[in-house]
DNA sequence: GTCTCGAATGTAAGCGCTTACATTTTGTCT
DNA sequence: AGACAAAATGTAAGCGCTTACATTCGAGAC
C-alpha cells in the first residue's frame, strides 16, 4: 500500500527533495538536471527525469527566484489595458519574450502617476529582471530606485535624444510636426487640436509641441490654435470636437492626439452635420485598426507597434544580460497615412 | 558628493534584517509591523516604520511567498491581449482585485490550447492564489492539476449548469438563440453565420448551437444555414462574409460570433455594394465600443463585461478564502441591442 | 604503479521572509 | 504584595531552491 507518511489524500505538492529521494540522488543533482543537464551523467539524468514525470513535479518559482536571484521575468506597466494602442505592441513584446522562455508580468496604471509608481515597485519586488516603461515622464526618484535596485528599464513609445534613458520609440514631436506641415501646406489656418492630458504624458505633450513647431515655421500665430485636453475615449473626443467647433466655428482642421479621440471627433462631426473633409478635416495618431474602418477613413500617423514591441523585447533582454551597462536608444520611423478624412481647407465664403 | 556609505555601486538592497538592526528589534517584530501592525506596540511600530522609510526597504516578494504560502496574487489567461472583448472585463477584474491589495498576473495564450496549459502551469508555479479562466474548454488533466494543487479556478465568459466548475458568465447558447429568434421572426430564412473556430472554444460553439436551436424551433432545415469558421479578426470576418455571399447569394442575414467579425462583415458588404440592412442584415455579439460606431450601427448581444469582471474578482477572492469549497455558478443576463444593421428579410423578386 | 585531472555527484550554506513557540514585560485583581 | 493573564517581543525553524565547495572515481600520462 502507500508508504507511511505518503497518505494519498494528503498528496502534498512534490518538491525537489521528493524527486531526489525517488531518483536516489541528491537535491543538487536534480537541480542540475533541470537547469544544466549537460553537467549530469546520461543515466542519472534519465532516472531523475523519470522521477520528475512520475511525481508530476513542477519547480516552485518563488523558491527558485529567491535562491537564484534571477526570475526570467520582465515587467511592463501600461497606462491601460483597454486600449488598442498598446495592445498590439505589448502582444508582440510578449511573443518575443515567450520565444526566449521569459514570462511577462503586466500591470496597468489607469493613467495615474502614483499608481504607476506603485506598480513599478511591485514589479521590482516580484523580482522582474527588467522593466518596460511607457514614455519618459515619471519622478526622478523612480529612476533612482530602479538604478539602485539594478533593474534595467527601457522606455518605449517615446524617443528623445536629450533623455538619458534607454529607449525605443519614435519622436512624437517630429512625427506630429510632419503631419502638421502637410496640413498647413493645404491652406488650413484655423487649427483645432484635441490632446490627451499633457501633464504626465510626454507623448501627448510632444504631439502638441510638434503642431506648435510646424505652425511657428509657417508663421501662424499661436492664436490660430484651439487646444483642448481631454481624457482618452471616444465620447470625450466627440465632446471636445463639439466644443472646438462651437467656440471657433471657423476651424478648418482638427488634429487629434490619438486615433481614439479622432474617431470620436469624426462621429461628432457627423452628428453636427459637418462633412469630413469638405467642411472640416480630421486627423489621428497611431494608426490603430479602427483608423481604416472609420467613415471616412482616418488620416493618421502610422506607428510600427509590432516592430517596436519585438525589438523592445530583444533590447531589454540584452540589457538584462549585461547589467544595463550601455544605454541604447533606438528611433523608429513613423509615416503618414493620408486617407479620406483629410483634405484642403475649405474656402470660407 | 555622495553621502558616505551610500556608494551607489555597493548599495545593497535592504532586507528585513537590515531594518531590524536599525530599529533595534528582531526580524519577527519588523515582519509583524508590516503584516499585523496591531500586534506591535505603538512606539516600537513607529521606530520600525521610520527605519523602513530611512532604508527605502521593500519586502522581497518571492521570499514572502515562499515563507507565507500566500501570494495575494491572482492569475488570468486570456486568449489574446489584442481584443477589446476581454480588455474591458479584465480591466474591471483587475480594478476590483486592486481595491483589495491583490495583484493580477496576466498571461495570454494566443488562442492556442497548449500555450494556455503552459501558462496555467506557469501561473500556478508562480504561486497564484487563484485563477480566472476563459471558457470551460480545456483538457481534464488541467482541472485535475488545479485541484491537486488546491488552486481555485473560476471560469468566466461562459455559463453552463451541466459543467461542474465554478463559473461566472452567460449562457452563450441561450443568448444567441434569443437573437436568432428575433431574426427568424422577421422572415429571414437563408442564414449565414460567421463563427470563430469552434474546436477549442465553447463560447463560439454555444453561439452556433444557439442559432441551430432557434432554427430548429422555427422548422428551418439545417440546409438553410451557411456556416463559416474563421480566425478572429476584421479582415477574416470580411473574407468570410464575401465567401458566404458569393456561395449563397440568397442569404438574407449573416449572424456573427462576435462584433469584430461583424465589423469585418459590414465592411465587406459595403465593398460589395450591398446595403445593410436593406439587402442583407448583419449582427454581432459582445457589444464592444465599436458596435455603436459602425456604419450602420451594429445590432448585437450586449454582455455586461465590467460587471462580470468585478464580480468574478469578488467570487474568486471568496473561493481563495474558503479553499474553494463551494462551487458557485453565477449566470449573468445578456440582452439584445437592436440597431441599424438589422432589419426584415428583403423581398427577393 | 603513482600522479594528475576532469567528470559526476554530494554536502550544506544560504536566499529573505513568516510564524509557532518561548520568554519577558506590563497591568490587574485580590 | 503576590499571582496571574494579557500584551509585547524574541528565538529559531523552516519555506523550496541554487550553488560554491568538497569528495569520489576512473582514465590517461609518465
Amino acid at each position: 500500500m502507500t508508504t507511511p507518511g505518503e497518505d494519498s489524500s494528503a498528496a502534498a505538492i512534490p518538491t525537489l527533495a521528493d524527486v531526489a529521494r525517488r531518483a536516489n540522488v541528491s537535491t543538487a543533482t536534480v537541480s542540475r538536471c533541470l537547469n544544466t543537464p549537460e553537467l549530469v551523467g546520461a543515466e542519472t539524468r534519465d532516472r531523475v527525469m523519470q522521477a520528475v514525470r512520475d511525481l508530476g513535479y513542477a519547480p516552485n518559482f518563488n523558491a527558485r527566484a529567491l535562491a537564484a536571484k534571477r526570475t526570467n521575468t520582465m515587467g511592463v506597466v501600461i497606462p491601460t489595458m483597454d486600449n488598442a494602442i498598446f495592445a498590439r505592441g505589448i502582444q508582440a513584446f510578449q511573443e518575443e519574450l515567450g520565444r526566449h522562455g521569459i514570462t511577462l508580468l503586466i500591470a496597468s496604471s489607469a493613467y495615474q502617476e502614483e499608481l504607476e509608481e506603485e506598480q513599478i515597485r511591485t514589479l521590482v519586488a516580484r523580482g522582474a529582471d527588467g522593466l518596460l516603461l511607457i514614455g519618459y515622464h515619471r519622478r526622478p526618484e523612480i529612476y533612482g530606485f530602479l538604478r539602485r535596485r539594478a533593474v534595467p528599464a527601457l522606455v518605449a513609445w517615446s524617443f528623445d535624444m536629450d533623455e538619458p534613458h534607454a529607449a525605443i520609440g519614435f519622436d512624437n514631436v517630429r512625427a506630429m510636426a510632419d503631419l502638421a506641415r502637410r496640413v498647413l501646406a493645404l491652406g488650413h489656418d484655423r487649427i483645432g487640436m484635441i490632446s490627451a492630458p499633457i501633464a504626465a504624458n510626454d507623448r501627448a505633450r510632444g504631439r502638441v509641441d510638434g503642431l506648435r513647431l510646424a505652425m511657428a515655421e509657417a508663421g501662424l500665430p499661436e492664436s490660430r490654435l484651439t487646444l483642448v485636453e481631454t481624457q482618452y475615449g471616444i465620447d470625450t473626443g466627440a465632446a471636445a470636437f463639439r466644443g472646438i467647433m462651437t467656440d471657433v466655428p471657423e476651424t478648418t482642421v482638427v488634429l487629434c492626439g490619438n486615433d481614439v479621440l479622432a474617431i470620436g471627433a469624426l462621429r461628432a462631426a457627423k452628428g453636427m452635420g459637418l462633412r469630413v473633409p469638405a467642411d472640416v478635416s480630421i486627423t489621428g495618431f497611431d494608426d490603430i485598426e479602427l483608423a481604416m474602418l472609420a467613415e471616412p477613413e482616418l488620416t493618421t500617423v502610422h506607428v510600427p507597434h509590432r516592430e517596436m514591441g519585438r525589438r523592445a523585447a530583444q533590447l531589454l533582454m540584452r540589457m538584462v544580460e549585461d547589467g544595463g551597462a550601455a544605454v541604447e536608444r533606438i528611433e523608429l520611423p513613423t509615416d503618414i497615412r493620408l486617407r479620406q478624412s483629410f483634405g484642403p481647407a475649405p474656402d470660407r465664403a
